[in-house]
DNA sequence: ACTCCCGATATTTTT
DNA sequence: TATCGGGAGT
């Protein structure tokens, strides 16, 4: 076993206490990952726990797989490694859904809707077609879902006109979906939670397989997922156990659910918990830490925490002003470059961070103009252009032939004479007999609503997918049904995919288009074989289509060797970066203030959670902060005039930032870098 | 009805 | 720089 021994005394005491429930409060850069991972080979080498009884949750699959990586490498015993649970919440999710499903009326092929589908599902129940509006509605109701309100009660305390109409589509789409025998993503997590409320037997089951719980990013749980922690590790009889690991300081996605009150809760919740803080950062110099605290300081806390390191003073955060956005891109690349020059670095130790994926453009092109390689986090997901979802609809529907929107899609792409009037007839039929449109093909009746012309086209299709789907279903070599990419690779040869691709777009496009489904196919053989972990179990369409609806990235992919990082702060969270740009850092940017007219309390929370935002964008740094803030922006057609963020102030730069005195304690490897750097300076100008 | 063009406009994002 | 919505034109 590597390094117990380097291990800090905090860290030492968050992997060893195995007595109860316990929170760890890890500040930015303190070693999160590396206390989750050792823990769980304590866990297994004290001979307490069996690997198979170990669950770790992420909340994202980046995370899962990064954390499963460094386990292997931990675990003397490769076999642990892959009977361990790490995985995302929704993951697990769908692993108990898939298995108690019967427990829920629900049918084990269940289909997952993205968040499009969600969208137009709202969209089809809603009276209104402003788009904005919609989306307002589909995220209200992912609130409601996470926060386990339910229809009529949401309809009861419904403030205005809008919100009661969303409770009512909500009703609506909670029926919408258990007829299309589908979930969304907050029912992944959510209906769990309601099968172990009420089914204790279940609950014991899964009880007795995950015995002892990790939860990573802790302070982004939303009430619905707390409370899927709570019933996995309370039970009759038996002792929590369980690691929470979070950092209050680093909560930014309330927005969209998660509540900090979980951190408190926990300790009503759990009244043995023991709280261990980690403070020492591992990650960024001194000065970097001071203007971290600095700000953070400006929010009430929940628990106090000071981030010291030893990696000595460093080098001053610098603040410049900058005359607009384009030259704030200019020089900022310019700078970077020389930085870069001077230092001998590799472009993929900078990063460019901001607030809204919109700054990224200005900096992309300034970027471009200098050959300066670059990648952008976030941004659109591979699994969310629209040839992959094309693909995807037609593994849905062939998992589970309810699935109406994966129907409709599938059915008109490529055209094979379905139109919308058709469709019309067949759904307002379908609703009638309260079938799925597939059932309502092949119902009798639909003769006298559809001429032979509608109907032909779709029993044609509908047979073809039958035969797909009973071939699927086959038990096969290997008791699972036929290959199921292999499959696919027939699928898209009948469906002439290939071809519609370059009938209905321009060459190039058509062609990049299906070098993206060819990936993705080639990405599904791999994951049907059990992916990289050749013991991994061979998984059959169904649930590779289960599998993919959760995913957003293919990772591995086009990754840059060399690269300057381009990034939203959210995105940029759990990354670190030898050398950040904070850039666009004005008020009514990074305080990102929305509506003029918002409530004054509701403004101070969004204010802490924009504090927040600036703090995990400033411990990203390890060595060098620039910060910069433009004077004049362009804002559409017209330039407005900017102020510098409140944050900058609040980091306090002049009182810490002195120039260095000679009693400074500075580690030797610093002082030759700040050295290098001293020397190196001059040339630079 | 349906398409095309122009102008206004911009949170954050995973599952 | 895209995207969305509105208005005009077929």
């Amino acid at each position: 076993m590597n390094a117990p021994a380097r291990l800090n005394a905090q860290q030492h005491d968050a992997v060893t206490y195995m007595d109860g429930p316990c929170l760890v409060l890890a500040g930015a850069g303190s070693g999160k990952t590396r206390v989750i991972t050792q823990k769980i080979a304590h866990l297994i080498d004290s001979g307490v726990y069996e690997a198979k009884n170990i669950a770790a949750l992420t909340f994202t699959n980046k995370a899962a797989a990064e954390m499963q990586e460094r386990i292997s490498k931990l675990l003397t015993e490769p076999k642990q490694a892959s009977q361990l649970t790490i995985s995302t919440f929704h993951s697990l999710g769908v692993k108990i859904l898939r298995q108690e499903a019967a427990e829920l009326n629900l049918k084990d092929r269940f289909s997952i809707l993205d968040s499009d589908d969600c969208f137009s599902l709202v969209q089809d129940l809603a009276v209104t077609t402003d788009k904005q509006t919609i989306r307002r509605i589909q995220g209200v109701i992912s609130l409601w879902k996470n926060g386990m309100v339910d229809p009529v009660v949401a309809l009861k305390n419904a403030v205005d006109d809008e919100e009661a109409q969303a409770a009512r589509i909500y009703q609506n789409y909670m029926a919408t979906l258990s007829a299309y025998q589908a979930v969304d993503f907050d029912d992944l997590i959510r209906l769990p939670v309601e099968l172990f409320r009420s089914n204790d037997k279940v609950r014991e089951k899964w009880q007795r397989r995950l015995r002892y719980l990790l939860v990573d990013e802790y302070q982004d749980t939303n009430t619905c997922q707390y409370e899927l922690v709570k019933l996995l590790v309370t039970g009759a009889g038996k002792k929590p156990m369980f690691t929470a690991v979070g950092d209050d300081d680093q909560a930014i996605y309330a927005w969209r659910g998660a509540t900090i009150e979980n951190l408190k809760t926990l300790q009503d919740d759990f009244s043995d918990l023991k709280i261990i803080r980690l403070e020492q950062n591992y990650r960024s110099s001194t000065r970097i830490l001071q203007a971290a605290n600095a700000v953070i300081k400006n929010n009430p806390k929940l628990f106090e925490k000071t981030l010291w390191s030893e990696h000595g003073l460093g080098e001053p955060v610098e603040v410049s002003s900058m005359p607009d956005d384009e030259q704030e891109a200019e020089q900022i690349v310019m700078q970077l470059s020389a930085h870069k020059f001077e230092r001998h670095a590799k472009f993929s130790d900078y990063a460019i961070l901001y607030r809204g994926n919109y700054q990224a453009r200005i900096f992309e092109t300034a970027l471009r103009r200098d050959n300066i390689p670059y990648t952008i986090s976030g941004g659109q997901s591979f699994f969310a252009r629209s040839e992959i979802r094309d693909i995807i609809s037609y593994l849905r529907l062939i998992a589970n032939l309810d699935d109406d929107p994966a129907f409709i899609r599938a059915v008109t792409t490529p055209r094979r004479g379905v139109g919308q009037s058709t469709l019309e007839t067949l759904g307002a039929f379908a609703g009638q007999w309260q079938c799925s449109l597939f059932e309502a093909v092949f119902k009798g009746g639909i003769e006298a609503k559809l001429a032979p012309r509608q109907l032909t086209p779709l029993r044609e299709f509908c047979d073809f997918i039958n035969q797909i789907e009973e071939r699927a279903s086959r038990p096969g070599a290997s008791g699972k049904g036929e290959n199921a990419a292999a499959l696919l690779d027939e699928l898209m040869h009948e469906i002439a995919y290939e071809a519609y691709l370059y009938d209905n777009f321009d060459e190039r496009t058509a062609k990049t288009k299906w070098q993206n489904v060819l990936e993705f196919t080639n990405w599904l053989k791999d994951k049907s074989k059990g992916g990289k972990h050749e013991d991994g179990p061979e998984k059959n369409l169904l649930e590779l289509t289960q599998m993919v609806a959760l995913m957003t990235m293919l990772e591995g992919r086009d990754q840059e060797p060399d690269a300057v990082h381009l990034s939203t702060l959210h995105a940029a969270k759990g990354l670190e970066f030898p050398h950040v740009f904070l850039v666009g850092v004005e008020e009514g940017i990074l305080p990102h203030l929305g509506d003029p007219d918002t409530p004054a309390e509701q403004l101070a929370t969004r204010i802490q959670e924009e504090r927040r935002l600036m703090y995990v964008g400033i411990t990203r740094a390890q060595r060098t902060l620039h910060i910069s803030w433009c004077k004049k922006r362009k804002r559409g057609r017209e330039i407005v005039q900017c102020e510098p963020s409140r944050f900058i102030e609040e980091m306090k730069l002049d009182e810490g930032d002195a120039p260095p005195k000679e009693d400074e304690i500075i580690t030797p490897k610093d002082r030759l870098a700040n050295l290098k750097a001293l020397l190196q300076k001059p040339k630079a100008a």
